[in-house]
DNA sequence: CCGCCGATCTTT
DNA sequence: AAGATCGGCGGG
């Protein structure tokens, strides 16, 4: 089925509103790609639970930058995690990518998570699905409308099937009550235990 | 299957 | 000192 590119209109918008039409997209980078399944709304300094809550940091720098870049953050001293930059440029807004569904590349994906025992493991979760990806500190700003490092995202007319579940997000003290977090029921790489 | 805990970088 | 996490280990 023929593949068609996000364009910036698209992410320029509130990530409460981009994150549950992310579900069903394809993440790519070169052959491996996946199908989102889990993602979570970050609303910049209007959200407790956000990196960008208290202002720019050298680390957040690309989330208050335009959208329809990566934001990628290095996540308890071991782990990368990827956003998707949303709404208008200084807003910081920005889309968790929480877990996929591999498509292709599976080998790729093997070998880059040699600890991951079984394929559901490869991708079901933010820092795995970065390193079965190879994203890391390289692609933060990458831009996935010219795909200047090789990433975008991409439809593909396959309908979801199902409609899209929403609870809190995870892991998250402040911010916690905040029902921004969307996936897709019954899949097995959604993150986490069955709710 | 479940819960605990360590690893170790960024920000407060 | 806590955090948008993960995986190894021990117990049931």
């Amino acid at each position: 089925m023929s593949r068609r590119r996000l364009g910036r209109r698209f992410y320029g918008r509130d990530p409460r509103e981009v994150a549950p039409e992310l579900l069903g997209t394809l993440l790519v980078h070169g052959e491996r790609v996946g199908r989102i399944v889990e993602v979570e709304a970050y609303c910049g300094t209007e959200d407790p639970g956000s990196h960008a809550y208290r202002g720019p940091t050298p680390r957040t720098r690309v989330m208050f930058g335009p959208p329809g870049h990566l934001y990628v953050y290095f996540s308890y001293g071991m782990h990368w995690c990827a956003n998707v930059v949303c709404g208008t440029d200084g807003q910081a807004g920005a889309v968790l990518l929480r877990a996929v569904a591999p498509v292709t590349g599976l080998e790729a994906m093997r070998a880059a998570r040699p600890r991951a025992r079984r394929d559901l493991d490869l991708t079901s979760g933010p820092a795995k699905l970065c390193q079965a990806f190879g994203l890391d500190g390289a692609f933060d700003g990458a831009d996935l409308v010219r795909s200047d490092r090789g990433v975008h995202l991409a439809v593909d007319g396959t309908p979801l099937g199902v409609a899209p579940a929403t609870s809190p997000r995870i892991g998250l003290s402040a911010g916690a009550e905040l029902p921004w977090r969307w996936y897709v029921p019954g899949d097995p790489h959604v993150s986490g235990r069955p709710r």
